[in-house]
RNA sequence: UGGCCUAUGGUGUAACUGGCAACACGUCUGUUUUUGGUACAGAAGAGUCUAGGUUCGAGCCCUAGUAGGCCAACCA
């Protein structure tokens, strides 16, 4: 047996570098740090998948940080969706961690970074501020309070702190080069007074810290060894690493920052800010509208934790931008389902057959498997009668040789029941097909044995007994926007490549024992795709969301 | 006009410096099939952005160019 050797992606390579030389295996820990401002999404599926995913591997503890350093932005709401979400894909984080309980060693750190000159409060506006800042081409020129004396900057920061000093007018800055070519080390603010009250720590603070000041030090105060995120931040680094230097932090590992690129998945948007416009304008109706490729979307819509573990595992990680196809998605979910899925008989377009020779009353109860891929989901019985319903496009009245499907004088399979010919049909005023008659092979019964039924037709159809279907809402899903990188144009918004077929509401049949299926049960009608019990299904009312159809090399071929 | 990151089939990811590049999705062909699904078998499709250089030998190293991305919130 030949063992395929996985390699390794650049971040478990730089792990495994690391510990060949200073890192020993039980210094290695991760965290996944999202900000609690919104609703989780398939890219940071990718990154929980990476950092927990090497927590796995390497048996090391994985936290889960909320970055909750603004209070404007920041609600309770938001940690628990993002607490469920994690969990929903199967993983458990070490500690629940909030960079707000650092705040007093973060604000001790400031107030030692000011003794030893490496941080001073600023008192302009911060437009001024950005005026001297200068340009990428430009340096910038120092503040007119760069020099205020240790003891001044303590006073002003701890009224600063206590709310005493008015909101916005002060900020802590650190001191480090505003001729950088790095524009995020010409003096990058610190701290801001904002008195505000904060989800978890109340009034108790009234100075907030910014990402680049809390993020290091909380990996840092966490002893996170690796430190992954996406590539904007990859000129934040200079700076993550200055202020490790600066605080005293020898003795005790250093965290080192890693960056890859995000996730862009093609079709779709993937910015909160973005996502958010969606639901605001009402394009969507929530943010977990199965359309959404949030992970509420995803799994409103069908999709499976173990489908979007697969998917994140197979797009891999890297450092150069990136959109992958939605049917690489789709293909990890049909696979999944395909699987798992139990098969039904639902009928999405109605049109019914009626069987001449089958008596008036007759009922029967055919025995049918639940899932060819899996014995052991065994068989159910589905009931037959005179009166069917077929799917429209299931029938012609002329077709070629290719069409396999019901035509005048031809023969199909019903699944699970009998031969059928096709014989005459029914027709409105306008035309229109009311109904399809036809006659059927009493000797063909599925299973049966009989030679009638070993009979080689080349088509099968699904069908639901008119007489004992279930009705039901059944919301077929498109993708939300027409071109594959709608954000990425550089005159047009994406607001202006919105699909406007995204969701197309039918009512269609289902066979009788759907009435008992739970929300969020998954199904494959057969033939059509896969379907989930929607969360606005009541008592009287079913609602299916499709997840995903079948793939269609007939509706390929016919386009 | 500055700095940083990146560049391999349509898409994504590989290739421990050395045998004109592998895997997955997608595309196309067949076989099987009571799902035009699944499964199975097979095919097409890149000569690794360009130009130099180092080397016996480069997709991998170096230089320059080109292209794309990122950087001047009291956002993260």
């Amino acid at each position: 047996m030949s063992e395929v050797k996985k390699s390794l992606n650049f971040i478990e390579q730089i792990i495994e570098e690391d510990l060949k030389e200073n890192y020993s295996r039980e210094q290695l820990k991760f965290r996944f740090p999202p900000e609690p401002n919104g609703y989780l999404h398939i890219g940071h599926a990718k990154s929980i998948c990476l950092n927990f995913g090497l927590g796995e591997k390497y048996g090391a503890p994985v936290n889960l940080r909320f970055d909750d350093t603004n209070p404007i932005k920041e609600e309770q709401e938001f940690v628990d969706s993002i607490k469920e979400d994690v969990l929903w894909l199967g993983f458990k984080w070490d500690k629940e961690c909030y960079a707000s309980d650092y705040f007093q060693q973060l604000y001790d750190w400031a107030v030692q970074m000011i003794r030893d000159g490496y941080a001073y409060v600023d008192s302009q506006p911060s437009a001024v501020m950005a005026e001297q800042k200068g340009t990428p081409t430009q340096p910038g020129v120092n503040s007119p309070f760069r020099s205020r004396t240790i003891e001044e900057n303590l006073d002003l920061f701890e009224k600063m702190k206590n709310g005493e000093t008015e909101e916005g007018v002060h900020v802590l800055r650190a001191k480090i080069d505003m001729a950088s070519k790095n524009m995020l080390m010409r003096d990058p603010v610190m701290y801001r007074s904002l008195h505000k009250k904060h989800h978890r720590t109340g009034n108790n603070w009234m100075i907030y810290p910014l990402y680049d000041w809390a993020h290091g030090q909380s990996d840092f105060t966490e002893q996170v060894s690796h430190s992954l995120c996406t590539l904007e931040f990859v000129m934040h680094r200079e700076l993550y690493n200055w202020f490790l230097k600066v605080i005293d932090t020898k003795d005790q590992l250093n965290p080192k920052q890693t960056e890859f690129a995000r996730l862009n998945l093609s079709y779709t948007v993937m910015s909160k800010r973005k996502l958010a416009e969606l639901v605001n304008k009402n394009i969507v109706s929530s943010w977990d509208d199965p359309r959404m490729p949030t992970i509420s979307g995803l799994r409103r819509r069908g999709y499976t934790p173990a489908s979007i573990r697969k998917f994140a595992e197979t797009i891999g990680v890297a450092k150069r931008d990136n959109v992958i196809d939605v049917s690489l998605l789709e293909f990890c979910i049909r696979e999944d389902l395909n699987k798992i899925a139990p098969r039904v008989m639902g009928v999405l377009d109605p049109v019914k057959l009626v069987i001449t020779n089958y008596q008036e009353e007759k009922e029967e109860w055919l025995e049918t498997e639940n899932n060819p891929e899996d014995e052991s989901a065994g068989t159910r019985e589905i009931p037959f009668s005179k009166e069917l319903y077929i799917e429209r496009e299931d029938f012609k009245e002329e077709a070629n040789r290719k069409f396999f499907r019901l035509s005048l004088g031809k023969e199909v399979r019903l699944k699970s029941a009998y031969i059928i010919k096709g014989e005459k049909v029914v027709k409105d005023e306008n035309g229109e097909i009311i109904e399809i008659h036809c006659t059927y092979d009493s000797q063909s019964k599925s299973g049966s044995g009989t030679e009638e039924s070993l009979r080689k037709v080349k088509g099968t159809l699904h069908w639901v007994s008119v007489k004992h279907a279930v009705e039901a809402e059944i919301r077929l899903y498109d993708r939300l926007f027409n071109v594959e990188s709608p954000d990425t144009d550089k005159e047009k918004s994406y607001m202006e490549f919105i699909n406007p077929d995204s969701l197309q509401i039918v009512r269609g049949y289902v066979e009788p024992g759907l009435k008992a299926a739970g929300v969020s049960e998954k199904f494959q009608f057969q033939r059509i795709g896969y379907f989930n019990v929607d969360k606005d299904t009541t008592e009287d009312k079913l609602v299916f969301n499709r997840t995903v159809a079948l793939r269609d090399s007939w509706g390929k071929q016919n386009q």
